[in-house]
DNA sequence: GTTGGTGCAAATGATTTGCAAAAGG
DNA sequence: CCTTTTGCAAATCATTTGCACCAAC
């Protein structure tokens, strides 16, 4: 559970600099607490800092998720979702139909993991699923 | 196990058209046997004819992926993959450090579909997965 | 004949990039 | 100081759309 402090010591570490817009864009996402796409973090970050831009916020949102501190999940097409890694885990089931998002619990998905680990020595990022289909109210 | 004659079959049935366009794009992708980008198929359908348009691939495709005779397969970010559906089943472990792709064996996935069936009564699309993560080669 | 389909050109929209100025260590 | 990072503006690039013309059925 990477506390703030820890999370700028990480950034030290990787000879990253430390400077306002970088902790207010990983700050914008961590209290989202859920996911946000880059324009509602920059929407966010541009409150206390007018002078933000996207092209900030994307560079940041890149260095964090090669950091493996943030996830992006690509919701089909369109923007993609940032989300702060830590949290429960979970998946999405993503109707193809109506656009209903449901929660799936992480356990249909946690052997997944192992077991391609263990078959193909691929360690899969299995953080947060999008999955596509029908959701029960448009499978008739 | 669809043949040419009962894709032209299904097309009609559907009310749509058969155009020239459409068949040469239909075929595009079938001989592909495996996935194709939409820039790959206008170049295969300009061999022959040389006037077809991006726009025109791009609705065709639409159609044959609501008639579920292709699959669209979204590899993170850049262009969508698109494939005929029929042969085995398969799914993908992309490797985000060095882009190379594995092909994971259907099993892996093939309970899920059904376990997200029984307890949401979501009809999940479980038919090409694209899976990042690390390969065997990068994960040191 | 009617739709529905096509080509063309222009628009979209998220993300990226070049560059000079500003600021972290 | 010496680099990295920023803001700005312009560029990408896959995909979409408006529209007038054409072609299936």
């Amino acid at each position: 559970m990477a506390t703030h402090d820890t999370t700028m010591q990480a950034l030290k570490e990787s000879g990253l600099r430390l400077t306002p817009q970088r902790i207010m864009v990983l700050t914008a996402v961590r209290q989202a607490k859920g996911h946000v796409s880059a324009a509602e973090i920059l929407e966010e970050v541009k409150e206390s800092y007018p002078y933000i831009d996207a092209s900030t916020v994307y560079r940041t949102l890149g260095v964090l998720k090669e950091m493996r501190l943030i996830s992006e999940t690509d919701m089909g097409r369109g923007e993609s979702k940032y989300e702060w890694i830590e949290q429960e885990r979970h998946h999405h089931l993503i109707c193809r139909n109506c656009d209903r998002v449901t929660l799936l619990d992480h356990k249909f998905l946690e052997n997944l993991g192992t077991e391609i680990l263990d078959d193909y020595g691929f360690k899969a990022d299995i953080d947060h699923f999008a999955i596509f289909g029908l959701c029960s109210d448009c499978v008739n």
